[in-house]
DNA sequence: CAAAAAAATGACTAAGTGGTCAGGAAATTG
DNA sequence: CAATTTCCTGACCACTTAGTCATTTTTTTG
């Protein structure tokens, strides 16, 4: 009954993924009003029709780049409960948001541009999974802080505060290869992560997990 | 020589003037590709074609608007000196920046748009004057360390962080007031501008002055 | 007040845009 | 192998866009 034709082998399957990615890259480049159907069908080197066949309108193919960009937002941080540790917890958490902006800064750019825009395709989400998503972090914060294992701050401007500087990393990188003359390796991002892990860490009073103090010198 | 008639009081500079707020807020709100010609003489209740009259292009006058939002950008921390106390002088730039983000959150997100497609007008601002601010302040903040008045971190991310965190609450004001369930008043700025100085400080070892600890409660 | 400069603007154009459609090729299926 | 579905594509269209230009109006100036 759900092996019909549609499976994920098929041909239409493949070139599905290929538009997908040829329109992360534009849309990242160009911002979705910067970005023609042509140029997305130039870098998936298919014709522009091709493009309209699989995704009914451009706007449906921004829609379903971004709901794949949303799925990649997940990370252990969404399994942590007040029994666990805070400082590896938040210490791995922002490990792994600096990991998705040194992998996926396309993505990244893409979700800071909707939402500089508005967020207008995002309002549902932002509505729904994701206010409870942030209601279940910060009761954990919370509960940390009542159990007296960190310093009393707001759970919500710190949780805004660690998505600022790991997602700064990959949407303002033309900034940050311009002063510093060269674009950041993977060492850098390590080196990165170590200096935002101390930083906030130590900012909420907890001491840095061994791991993430200055390794390989 | 100089009070030929194109001086400030001339009908022209108004009008420039008028032209470059309504552009300010409409490439705000769409990004350049996104914004009309039409839509910001409408918006300055001009006719489209007294937009091109006083700036050659649409991309001119872009150009223009991101020469006025980098000026912007200058603080009181552009003059500390290595004698200054680093916890004030941090907590006052904090401040400041959050401040422009309250007061000027169209121009940050016009900025944060700039450089998410790469900066391609503002290279040559990166190139110069900003590495040299950046040298500078960087010199200053290893004094601070060379001096034992703060922890040892890296100054160039410390300033990576902080611009992340303070433009933040302008660029990604959308998904905070969806996640708040309300916008940021002046009050929530305040509070935000307290818990994130606290975090930084702390970060970097220093003790937060009594203006920046919780008042009015 | 006349001449010159600056400001204003309606009509137009050339280029690019997203999207439609009809018809054909290829693959799948009973 | 015939039939049906999926896949593919060139030609085309309605519409928006930035920018030009010739002309007129307003302001400034000697």
């Amino acid at each position: 009954m759900a092996s019909k034709s549609k499976m994920d082998g098929s041909i239409g399957a493949k070139n599905k993924q290929k538009i997908l990615v040829a329109a992360e890259k534009a849309f990242a480049t160009y911002g979705f009003k910067g970005t023609s159907v042509q140029q997305i069908a130039d870098e998936a080197e298919l014709p522009k029709t091709n493009i309209l066949y699989y995704f009914k309108s451009k706007q449906g193919l921004y829609v379903a780049l971004l709901q794949d960009i949303m799925s990649l937002w997940n990370s252990r941080f969404d399994q942590v409960t007040e029994d666990d540790d805070p400082a590896e917890s938040l210490a791995d958490y922002i490990a792994d948001k600096m990991t998705m902006s040194r992998t996926h800064p396309q993505a990244s750019k893409i979700f800071a541009m909707e939402v500089l825009n508005g967020a207008p395709y995002l309002n549902k989400f932002f509505s729904n999974e994701h206010v409870a998503w942030m209601e279940g972090r910060v009761a954990i914060l919370n509960s940390w802080i009542a159990q007296g294992r960190m310093t009393a701050v707001d759970p919500l401007y710190l949780l805004f505060h660690i998505w600022a500087c790991t997602q700064h990393y990959a949407d303002f990188s033309a900034q940050i290869t311009s002063l510093r003359g060269k674009t950041m390796k993977r060492a850098d991002f390590d080196e990165a992560t170590r200096q935002l892990v101390q930083l906030i860490l130590s900012g909420c009073g907890l001491t840095v997990p061994e791991k993430y103090l200055e390794s390989a010198k």
